[in-house]
DNA sequence: AATAGCATTATGTAGGTACATAAAAATGTC
DNA sequence: GACATTTTTATGTACCTACATAATGCTATT
């Protein structure tokens, strides 16, 4: 197994998880102590170290202090997503990008939406309504309420011209981010905007973002027919 | 800043990020070596490394050797999934969970589903649909490929008894997965199993898997009404 | 001016030491 | 036995040194 030099801690990794997918260790067996591991493979313990984060963060193993290393006893598929700003998703397809401000209000949230967001009191938001284009045909309608509390800046951008997804990811990055993803028959809302017909199936995805506890956006994007989204792990 | 002896790599991440999110450093901006960082933080070079390559898979930065570190310029919405085993899904829930084979058949692979895979000839494959059940009641419809020249042990599992899903996640781990996820209109089959009346939206879950290459498993997972794919982040 | 080759440099990795921390296991107390 | 307390121990972090690696950008050569 461990022929000369060769300690590195992709190497590593890849005979645990070899050990693993072979089913020498299988879930919910313990796997033996770094210091142990890194004797039998002549390295360090920091190398060792080094991989089982690896595939800790794989969710392929669990690590507990003074618990040790076990397989993970339940397996999980772990997916990452990547949600591009509307705009570049379009432009990197190849189609013309545009947009347009339905309708902009403000008001104070709604329980639900101050729930969503963890808020025990509702807060004054912008409420809007827009519409991404792509090549001149609907791409996603979406239904943005946004903290004027957390952004108040946003009452100075003109929304007609610039979409609030861009302006916001480009000027208030946020530290946390909660999303949904759930399919919904077309409502009379998307009916109307996205030229879909009424009863076809459409994917919904939202997504809430705070800055530390303070609340930035809630979005409801409704995206065109067919729309899918794609994972290449 | 630096008060006394906290020196640690989430303070330093924290430093960081702050300093994006407040906008000192702005997508594109580069930011300074890491040895400057950590004299200026009076603090380990790995110390901050660590920290760094924490923001970076998060996407906050990039990293290029010799490059240096910039803030990421196109910024996206990382999100993980977890997409759990149907059943440990549905009784972690508190419900009862059942798990009924509609079909299997032993086929090779249509022009698609070898597409899917990558593979240059179409292999055997044992093609499953089966219906997961929540207290008797539809909850995921699945339509499932697994190929025989990578897990030939599956002819031997019966399927009435143990689902495939179940089975081979507990003895079958991958390397590598995509994922796809849609909307769809209840079809025919849908209609059929999951009691859902014709029309109704549907989430739909596609996933593939691989060990090194070799093919394990396309399934196409369809989801009762009002599913929902919740990722806390 | 174009190009091939080389020096420079910022990040990445490996190794080692010391200590921190959390949690299991052992022990003591009632 | 039940419960609180201490000990033990496996993982986690911090720091340091040395070297690897990959780009960048400079330099010499044509």
């Amino acid at each position: 197994m461990s022929i000369g030099a060769r300690h590195s801690w992709k190497d590593v990794r890849n005979h645990i998880r070899g050990q693993i997918l072979d089913t020498t260790y299988r879930p919910g067996d313990k796997l033996p102590r770094d210091e142990d591991i890194a004797k039998e493979l002549d390295c360090a313990r920091s190398t060792v170290h080094r991989a089982m984060r690896s595939l800790a963060e794989d969710g392929m193993i669990e690590r507990r202090r003074k618990g040790g290393t076990t397989v993970n006893p339940d397996p999980v598929t772990r997916t990452t997503l990547k949600i591009p700003i509307t705009k570049i998703e379009i432009e990197s397809r190849g189609h013309e990008y545009r947009h347009h401000l339905i309708g902009a209000e403000q008001l104070s949230a709604t329980p639900s939406i101050a729930a969503r967001f963890g808020l025990v009191e509702a807060g004054s938001f912008l409420k809007i309504r827009a519409l991404h284009l792509a090549d001149g045909r609907p791409y996603v309608f979406e239904d943005r309420w946004i903290s004027l509390d957390t952004v108040p800046e946003i009452q100075d951008v003109d929304l007609s011209e610039t979409s609030a997804n861009e302006w916001l990811v480009l000027n208030r990055p946020y530290s946390r981010c909660d999303v949904q993803i759930y399919a919904s028959e077309t409502g009379e809302d998307e009916a109307r905007f996205m030229d879909a017909k009424r009863g076809s199936a459409l994917l919904v995805l939202e997504r809430t973002t705070w800055i530390d506890d303070a609340p930035i956006t809630h979005v409801r994007a409704v995206h065109a027919q067919g729309y899918r989204i794609v994972s290449g792990g």
